[in-house]
DNA sequence: ACCCCTGTTCGGCG
DNA sequence: CCGCCGAACAGGGG
């Protein structure tokens, strides 16, 4: 489930637990999500204190006394929560993190997730991406103009779930962009005109804005009329049209869009503005 | 029962 | 050697 917003709730559902000292730490080990740790690390942030958290696209942070910094991916059924201190843990739970005054838990179903563990005055290579944050004042037009240049030969959707450039957009955010912009998520990134690259940078920033704003402080407050709540659902209904949506593998992903609102082409095209 | 999946990596193939 | 694509990972939900 978590994209970029669902990330940043995940994150803050541990607040409970900063400032304080860890006292006991539960693991099961063999657990796929721990292919990538240093278990001797992970055991060293006992006793040490928790102090504070970042996100960055998917990647989550945690950084502890000591110089010891905990990151975790959520993959596609981590989720992160805050439990009373007398909690014992479900199957799914691989790691659990037991404070003064409160647990925190690490659950993934299905362990697509990962968990590594690193020493240092800087929290290192993994939590580090390539571009800036979609959101940041380095997300510039000119950068955007040399993102599309370079991948000019990729179908848009696929060209934003890259997360060397789009850090934290997943499926649907990406087919909710396409959707609100009026692009078909086949069509190639060399053949939007000036307007619909300018557009396409626009709508991806307000809706990672939004998303964060309100998906991002509770999880399921989804802004009304957006493709989301359209998209998984049975029979699929575009918002604006109330025909069904078409679904085919784009990119390698299943796609969600509207044959109305986002016809195929192959040619340059006009800006579409769509108010949703 | 069967088919689907909000992510990422890897190996095979052209 | 490179890029694209499907498979694989593993379990839960519709």
């Amino acid at each position: 489930m978590p994209e970029l917003a669902e990330v940043e709730f995940y994150r803050k559902q541990w607040d409970l637990g900063l400032q304080q000292v860890l006292v006991g730490l539960e693991l099961h080990e063999k657990r796929r999500v721990f292919r990538k740790c240093d278990l001797q690390i992970l055991r060293d942030l006992s006793g040490k204190t928790f102090q504070r958290s970042r996100a960055l696209g998917k990647k989550l942070e945690f950084a502890f006394s000591g110089d010891l910094f905990l990151g975790i991916h959520l993959g596609m059924s981590g989720g992160l929560r805050s439990e009373p201190p007398q909690f014992s843990s479900e199957s799914h739970d691989h790691l659990v993190l037991r404070f003064s005054k409160c647990t925190l838990v690490y659950r993934d179903p299905r362990m697509f997730g990962l968990v590594i563990c690193q020493k240092g005055r800087e929290s290192g290579d993994w939590f580090s991406n390539s571009g800036p944050e979609i959101l940041s004042d380095a997300f510039t037009l000119p950068l955007f103009h040399q993102y599309v240049k370079r991948k000019a030969d990729w179908g848009v959707k696929k060209f934003l779930l890259d997360q060397a450039f789009f850090p934290g957009v997943g499926n649907w955010m990406a087919d909710e962009i396409l959707w609100q912009c009026g692009l078909n998520p086949a069509i190639k990134t060399g053949v939007l005109s000036e307007g619909e690259v300018s557009n396409l940078r626009c709508k991806t920033r307000v809706i990672c804005r939004t998303a964060l704003r309100r998906i991002g402080e509770k999880y399921d407050d989804v802004p009304k009329g957006w493709l989301f709540h359209e998209r998984w659902s049975g029979k699929g209904i575009c918002p604006i049209h109330s025909i069904p949506l078409e679904k085919t593998v784009v990119g390698g992903r299943t796609s969600a869009w509207c044959p109305k609102c986002q016809p195929f082409r192959t040619g340059p095209g006009m800006a579409v503005k769509k108010a949703v």
